[in-house]
DNA sequence: GCCGTTTTCGGCCCGACTGTTTTCAGTCG
């Protein structure tokens, strides 16, 4: 585990240590910013270890989080979590992740009928004992014990390859019934996280009866978790949660925007509000008139509710992208043109049947001709991957002219020869400068030795992106989400040299890997270093994937002048020439 | 614990649903 993700670790404990001593509530939640901060760094939390200032500069972290970080980075440990340890029984923080089980219910476990663990938890459930506490009912038990059967199924966040199109689905059902005004789907899926805790729904309905029982009688639903007047909430069989919200049409935009979050970027716009005598709920934002009560229900008019854009302007705000709601985004800052779906001209990393593609080059070719890009370049594996089928020398020659052969027959696209070439574990690549310098173009990627330690994988790299002959880097770190950690080099400095020898590091779609992931990009963008956006197609419907990389490189906040994929064929080719 | 466009002290977002109670605490997002 990195030193950033153990020190993560840390933070979280000890706030979930809080929580369970009922300490105040914003000193646990101060603890998570932090663990929240430290998680998504990508720079190595190494360097601070002499650099306090450097610390402090992050805003959440204060003077007790710089020191307590740096405790660790000294000596390995942090007192303090190691004294709040000892006050509570090991397992008893597990505790915390059974939904429906909150710190002070955890707290009177522990202390009144000394169920400490998952373990004892399920045997106070068998042998009675829960039953003798007070307010614990017959529901709150079925709950528990219903919970508990939950998690040994549940994996990890689902990745958003998997819920976009259960959530696109399930959408188009609802929204074809003869009631539904309007439905959407909000949340980190709408923000176009990489992966997603449950789907939120929100919808404007004349007909809430009918919504509401089509949604929770679809056929995928194991359990009904709720059902309100405004609010259901329901378990599908592959474990995932969806809620629905039903909204007065005039409210939509608060709601969106509401049920989009993050709950980091609407807490700052709700102190904005505040600050300007405004108050916002997902009602709309509201002239604050110091009376008791919500405003929406006594009537109070909203100064804005029905669209984003219009609350966003009321709080003199500039508009925020779904993708730009995440506590790392300020929200006076204005995001700029962002690239999207449809600046996409190019695709610079795809597949034939010569190695692991199923396509045949002019099948390919005219795959992303239909999809209106102006250049595809086949890039097919090296000759050390060999589960992948990579080419020989002598066939990757001949590959080159058959490629060439196609561009010449098809009209209206460019089709070009190039390679997706191993950097092997030393960071050399798999073939030599005189082959590579007749391909038009070279993406160089791991896909061996991807447990190297952070300082190996960095000089790996970077050898990789000096090379004269390399355009971009395919998936950088080489990590599959949920499955592998990756490589872990020191992106800061992979940027740097990135940028000086004008080589693009890759955003590579696949929702498996979305590697460069959303705050490597922003890190690459804040340097002025080019970026590709390649879907790395095996098949014809891996073209659809780019939509998930475009979500990324919004996320790292990548405009179209940064990204090679949404340039005119002409520079394009000229940047791609200047490497030969 | 963190932070500062009235503050270095005193705030720190807001509402829905459930279950167990007879008016609300706890949890969730």
């Amino acid at each position: 585990m990195s030193i950033n993700r153990e020190l993560s670790a840390c933070f979280e404990r000890i706030a979930s240590l809080l929580e369970v001593l009922d300490a105040n509530g914003f000193k646990i939640n101060a603890n998570r910013k932090v663990a929240r901060i430290l998680k998504e760094l990508p720079e190595d939390l190494g360097q601070y270890k002499d650099d306090r200032k450097g610390l402090l500069a992050m805003d959440g972290i204060g003077a007790g989080s710089a020191d307590r970080i740096l405790e660790f980075l000294q000596t390995g440990t942090i007192e303090e979590l190691d004294r709040l340890s000892g006050e509570i029984p090991e397992g008893l923080t597990a505790l915390l992740d059974v939904p429906g089980l909150g710190p002070k219910t955890v707290r009177r476990l522990w202390q009144e009928v000394d169920v400490t663990s998952i373990e004892k938890l399920q045997t106070a459930i068998a042998d009675g004992t829960l039953e003798s506490m007070p307010r614990m009912g017959a529901k709150t038990i079925a709950n528990i014990a219903d919970s508990l059967a939950f998690m040994e199924t549940a994996g990890d966040r689902l990745g958003i390859g998997i819920a976009m199109p259960v959530a696109e689905d399930l959408v188009a059902r609802l929204q074809a019934l003869s009631g539904t005004r309007q439905i959407t789907y909000a949340g980190s899926l709408r923000r176009g996280r990489e992966t997603i805790g449950d789907i939120d729904l929100l919808a404007v309905t004349d007909d809430v009866e009918q919504l509401s029982t089509a949604f929770t009688e679809s056929p995928e639903v194991v359990k009904i978790l709720a059902r309100g007047e405004t609010k259901c909430s329901v378990r599908l069989e592959q474990g995932i949660q969806i809620d629905l919200r039903m909204v007065e049409h005039d409210a939509f935009g608060a709601a969106l925007m509401y049920f989009t979050g993050s709950k980091e970027h609407n807490v700052l716009l709700r102190e904005r509000a505040i600050r300007h005598g405004l108050r916002l709920n997902e009602y709309g934002l509201f002239p604050e008139d110091g009376e008791n009560g919500t405003p929406q229900s006594r009537g109070v008019a909203p100064t804005a509710s029905d669209t984003e854009e219009s609350i966003y302007e009321a709080l003199e705000l500039p508009y925020h992208p779904p993708e730009l709601r995440e506590e790392r985004d300020g929200i006076e800052e204005s995001p700029g043109k962002l690239v999207d779906v449809d600046s996409i001209r190019a695709e610079l990393h795809s597949h034939t049947d010569a190695s692991d593609g199923v396509l045949s080059i002019r099948s390919l070719a005219l795959e992303a001709k239909a999809r209106g890009l102006h250049t595809i370049a086949v890039t097919d594996h090296s000759r050390s991957s060999v589960q992948a089928n990579g080419l020989s020398e002598k066939r990757l020659l001949a590959h080159i002219d058959a490629i060439h052969e196609v561009d010449s027959e098809l009209k209206g696209i460019r089709v070009l020869a190039g390679s997706e070439v191993d950097i092997l574990a030393d960071g050399s690549l798999d073939y030599d400068d005189e082959l590579l310098a007749k391909l038009d173009l070279v993406v160089a990627s791991p896909h061996v030795a991807l447990r190297q330690d952070p300082a190996k994988a960095t000089r790996r790299l970077l050898q990789a992106i000096r090379h004269p002959l390399v355009h971009i880097i395919g998936h950088p770190t080489g990590r599959i989400i949920n499955r592998r950690e990756g490589l872990s080099p020191d992106m800061p400095k992979l940027v740097e040299a990135a940028r000086e020898c004008d080589t693009a590091l890759e955003i590579n779609a696949n929702p498996l890997r979305l590697d460069l992931r959303d705050t490597h990009v922003r890190l690459a963008v804040d340097a002025g270093c080019l970026i590709s956006i390649d879907t790395d197609a095996h098949r014809a419907e891996d073209f659809d994937l780019l939509r998930y990389g475009v979500l990324t490189a919004r996320r790292g906040r990548l405009g179209p002048d940064q990204c090679v994929n949404a340039w005119t064929a002409k520079k394009l080719h000229a940047w791609l020439e200047s490497k030969r």
